[in-house]
DNA sequence: ATGGCATTGCAACAATGA
């Protein structure tokens, strides 16, 4: 099973890229984030001619999430299952194929002191919170997504800029640590511990020539999931040529479980 | 220290992003 998570700034925009990218890449699952369409103007019949169903949780000009699956997508749930809605589409999860898939837009938070950081914090909260009562023992689960956190020094190419910043500061750190405790793997940096490599590059300051990044998209995986993951990559070309998308795919390819998945 | 770039869109001298 090939797995992977890519914010695309706009799906309408940049749909010649994410169809060429799923015709070459051929991924079982693709997560998507700020997808910033309705439902009603999801391309939808360009998805499916490429083969693929969606779920899609849209909402207008900002956000909006969707997993993209070859094999029909079950139990679909938009947003947050418990607790009051969330005015903003940053939550979808489906099953496919017996694994539940989430795809997250995780607040980025503005600034440490702006009321968005508030968002921020008790949108961090409340996936815990979903994690914790909703997840179905004996389902594994990949959670994808931009999680608008950097996690350590070396998610950085400038660390220093960014400490204290909404993205990375203790308080985020903890976060990813409680969560990667909760029973997730990191499976690019599982793969990789050592690597320095980028999810993000700013479209300004010529960052991408410069590969000042940060790896905030992540693709986690529940520990016996984890297990079976031979590898794990970001397609750092999709940052090049015209009319990229700032983030770039995060991709994990596992080893098919045993069949007779229960 | 600032802003730079890209996207949507009641098109804006705006809002948002990371």
């Amino acid at each position: 099973m090939k797995v992977a998570s890519w914010n695309v700034n706009s799906l309408r925009a940049r749909l010649g890229r994410v169809l060429d990218w799923l015709a070459r890449e051929k991924p079982d699952v693709l997560c998507l984030q700020e997808i910033k369409a309705q439902e009603q103007d999801f391309p939808a019949t360009e998805i499916r001619a490429a083969g693929y169903h969606a779920a899609v949780y849209g909402q207008k000009s900002y956000n909006g999430v969707a997993v993209l699956a070859r094999e029909p997508l079950e139990d679909v749930a938009l947003g947050f299952q418990g607790g009051p809605a969330d005015p903003q589409a940053r939550l979808v999860a489906a099953t496919v194929t017996g694994v539940r898939v989430m795809s997250a837009y995780i607040p980025n938070g503005a600034t440490v002191t702006d009321p968005k950081y508030s968002y921020k914090r008790a949108w961090l909260a409340r996936l815990q919170t979903e994690l914790r009562t909703r997840r179905s023992p004996g389902t594994p689960l990949l959670l994808c997504g931009d999680f608008n956190i950097v996690h350590r020094a070396i998610d950085a190419a400038t660390p220093a800029r960014w400490e204290g910043s909404v993205l990375f500061n203790p308080e985020m750190c903890a976060w990813m640590d409680e969560l990667l405790a909760s029973g997730f793997v990191d499976t690019y940096r599982r793969q990789h511990p050592e690597t320095r490599a980028y999810s993000w590059w700013d479209y300004r300051r010529l960052s991408f020539p410069n590969n000042d990044g940060l790896r905030i998209d992540y693709v986690l995986a529940t520990d016996e999931l984890a297990a079976r993951c031979r590898a794990a990559w970001m397609d750092r070309d999709e940052r090049k040529g015209s009319k990229p998308s700032d983030h770039v795919p995060v991709v994990a390819e596992f080893d098919d479980w045993p069949s007779g998945r229960e």
